[in-house]
DNA sequence: TAGTCGTGGCG
DNA sequence: TCGCCAAGACT
């Protein structure tokens, strides 16, 4: 049986199972546009235990709780405020969201799925998630966790990732969204993937919709597009410290981490003769990248965007995850 | 369209 | 240890 043969059924299992199972996540116990976009935007391509475990979603709502409060703050305070989120366009964007806000819309939270949708760092899945779950509009969905779900009860097996894919995806989740309870649907199908209809295992007698889940091989759905393979390379950065400052280098707006601050890189062949103090390895995308770093000998000239920081400052400076903690273990070592 | 953007969890 | 992937959007 097709859930699009009786999506009335199908979307009041999903609500019922919903509201017996529901976990009590922070933007789920309001409906304050800001503070559900600020959550929706934390939570792309990030487990939803990574925002919450870690403070994020308390820390910045409380630091900025309307759109005003964002608009009008620095961007390097805005950037410590995401730091260890990664994807720090985001918050960039979620800045330039607030002044349209401000500025377009008087400082009210845009109404309509079409205005919200106009913000910028938006695109149709947050336009559909605050529309639905502030305003309770019956605005469809698609995110990792719903495309899993149809590709599996519709046993789909074209790219999910591919224009087509995409297309019959979100033709799927406009037939079956609840025209009188969107918020509780939505929130269903979410939870449903994340608990439920899971990436590697999914537990499908604990299904509240198996009966039209259509597959018998859900494992090996929704699928995708080949992946790019990891690409190994080398960082090679210097830890220069003098008078109680250190040199660090800002990435300028076109790069990648655009606005924060992280160790100066030189070429290999001025550093190799150099004490290596550090040797780590971290992610970023498609890399695999070896960070080494080695001990200035001499105090040297700051290059273009590079600047002395008080290391007691340190704390204040929005810096890369994999910097902070190379930094965190270095200087620890040379204060004791 | 395909490439890019961070980080951490998990099998 | 390694690869996959997560409440995507932009260029």
């Amino acid at each position: 049986m097709l859930a699009t043969d009786h999506p009335e059924a199908f979307q009041q299992a999903l609500i019922t199972w919903f509201q017996k199972t529901a976990k009590d996540y922070p933007w789920r116990q309001t409906s304050d546009p800001w503070l559900i976009l600020v959550s929706e935007i934390m939570l792309q391509q990030t487990q939803v235990k990574t925002v919450l475990d870690k403070g994020f979603y308390t820390n910045f709502t409380t630091k900025y709780p309307t759109p005003q409060s964002l608009a009008i703050a620095p961007e390097e305070e805005i950037l410590s405020a995401w730091e260890g989120l990664g994807y720090y366009r985001r918050v960039r964007n979620l800045q330039k969201a607030a002044q349209a806000i401000c500025e377009i819309h008087s400082g009210s939270f845009p109404t309509s799925h079409a205005d919200i949708l106009q913000l910028p760092g938006i695109g149709q899945y947050t336009a559909g998630a605050v529309a639905s779950f502030a305003y309770n509009d019956s605005q469809a969905l698609v995110d990792a966790n719903v495309a899993r779900i149809f590709a599996r009860i519709f046993d789909y097996h074209q790219k999910v990732d591919s224009s087509k894919g995409s297309k019959q995806l979100w033709h799927w989740a406009s037939e079956l969204v609840s025209p009188s309870n969107p918020r509780a649907y939505n929130s269903a199908l979410m939870e449903l993937g994340q608990q439920i209809c899971t990436n590697k295992s999914p537990q499908c007698t604990k299904c509240p919709i198996q009966q039209w889940c259509t597959t018998n091989t859900p494992e090996q759905l929704p699928k995708k597009k080949e992946r790019k393979k990891t690409v190994q390379i080398e960082e090679h950065c210097l830890l220069a410290v003098h008078a109680n400052e250190i040199l660090l280098h800002q990435a300028d707006s076109s790069a990648r981490r655009s606005g924060m601050w992280k160790l100066p890189e030189r070429p290999l062949h001025l550093l190799e003769n150099l004490p290596l103090l550090s040797k780590s390895t971290y992610a970023i995308t498609h890399h695999k990248v070896t960070l080494y770093i080695y001990q200035a000998s001499q105090v040297p000239s700051p290059q273009k965007n590079e600047a002395w920081h008080d290391i007691q400052q340190l704390e204040a400076l929005p810096i890369p995850s994999p910097f902070r903690k190379v930094l965190n273990t270095l200087l620890e070592d040379l204060f004791c």
